[in-house]
This record gives C-alpha cells, structure tokens and sequence, in this order.
DNA sequence: ACGAATTGTGTTATGTTATTACATATGCTA
DNA sequence: TAGCATATGTAATAACATAACACAATTCGT
C-alpha cells in the first residue's frame, strides 16, 4: 500500500467514476472525506499520474483511471464521444513505433504522448 | 477575402508568432488593433480552427498558424519541447490510417484527432 | 532511537483559461 | 427592403490550475 489517503481517495473515486472527472468534479465527490480545496486534488492526481495509475485527458481537461494495470510505456489513445462522453482506452503497438521512429530520426527524445480521438462512438452514432 | 476583421488579426498575429500562443497572449498584442476582451478572440479562433488555418495544441492551451496550407484531414501530429516550446507540425499518414482502421473497426465516428507528442527537442535535449 | 531530509497535508489567495448573456451592427439574399 | 444569419463589443462569471506558507507524517542514515 504505497498511497496516501487523499491519493487513495482521488484513485478510488476515478475507479469507481465510469466517465472522465475533472479535478472539481473530484472535488464536489470527496469534500464529505474531509477535502477542501483544489490543490489537494491536484497533488493526489499528479503522484497518481506519475505512477501512471491515472491519465488526463487534455481536450476535456479530466482524467480517468488507467484501463490497463500493466503499465504501458505512456503510449495509450483515447477515443471521446463527444455526445455522451464515453471514453475508451486502446494500444496501438505500431502506433507507439512509428511515432518513435519519427523521434528519433528527429533526435526528439519524448517524454509523453497524447493521442485523443474525439467523435461519435457506436451507439450514439447510430441515432 | 473571406476573414472578417478580427479573425484576420488573429490569424496575422498568430502566424507572425513563432511559437504556441494562448488566447490571452493574442488579447494583449492586439489590444491596440481594439480587441478588448476574450470573447472576441476565442469566437475569430473558433473560425479559424473550423477553417483548419489554425491548430489548437490541447496540451498547452494554445494555438498555432497551420504549417501546412493545404489541410490535411484534421491529422495533423505535434511535438513540443518542454524546454524551449518549439512546435512542430507533421503528418504521419501511416498513423492515420491505423487510427482510421481502429475507428471503422469500433464503429467509432471520428471527427478530430489531436497527437501531441511532448519531450525535448534536439537543440535542447543535446545540452 | 534520533535528527535531518523528504514527502504529504491543509488553507488562503490568486492566476489563467474559457464561456454566458445580452445589446448592437453588418452583410447577404429573397 | 425586410428578414435572417453572422459578426461584434462588453461586462460578468464560470471553470481550471497554481503559488505560497505553515505544519504533520514518513523515511532513512547513523
């Protein structure tokens, strides 16, 4: 057990959120478990995001907790419906490749990767 | 000419600049072209993304001149040094593709992708 | 077990990014 | 030229994020 309490917390309330949290969504969530204020968010969702238990998503500005428990060098996509919020996590090995391939023959050393692809997912396209 | 006033300015300054600006930057450089106030630099950025002249870098909040001027169907990929914040715009049809494949594969309708790849750029990552 | 160093916490205040709402103006088109 | 869609100007506010400071808990070397 290697989180703290508000980590826990902020980890718990991501799992158990089946749609992307902002950090004041996770905020309204656990003032009745004693937080308060932003910063205790944001310093639980930073540790958690370096663990890689938890990934922002930047076109939305909220995060979800990570699908896949072995961690996956950075390198997940994301797929947004942009009607009912829906996310999907998904790998794409070759992906990964051709974008280090690109890096390199850049001299690029990357750090993070975000791929986020926004639409319509099955079910609300079909309407 | 199909720019109106402000979307030119807009367009102009952003094109002048070499690196990523946000909106209040744009707002402080044009307020003496009599841009007072947000709204009217966030709605001439929205024209210009729909346009796709410009390009929003959701990991930075910012926004930059498109490098290519025929557009490329919403594909465009990124990479940004943590260092210096040099942008630059590429395009990976291979990525594309495989992105497209996962899409028809989920019944996922795509509409925008955002990849934007973040770390240290050769001149930076060399020191 | 002790003290130092690191990491986490709680809190206030503030900074930054983005939108709502409403009134007015401009330009196209039937 | 009336009507409609699009653009503008402005004030206010909402939503997202960090700075700064004081203090508590944990870890680690000796």
């Amino acid at each position: 057990m290697k989180l703290t309490k508000n980590q826990q917390l902020v980890y718990e309330a991501l799992k158990q959120a089946e749609m992307p949290q902002t950090a004041y969504n996770l905020l309204d969530g656990l003032r009745d478990e004693g937080l308060r204020a932003p910063p205790q968010i944001y310093r639980a969702l930073d540790k958690l995001l370096e663990l890689e238990l938890v990934h922002r998503l930047e076109s939305l500005n909220a995060f979800v907790a990570c699908a896949h428990q072995h961690h996956n060098d950075g390198f997940s996509a994301f797929s947004i419906c942009n009607d009912c919020g829906a996310v999907e996590e998904f790998n794409l090995p070759q992906v990964s490749e051709i974008l280090s391939d690109w890096s390199s023959q850049k001299a690029f050393v990357a750090e993070t990767t975000t791929i986020e692809v926004r639409g319509h997912c099955a079910k609300c396209a079909r309407t």
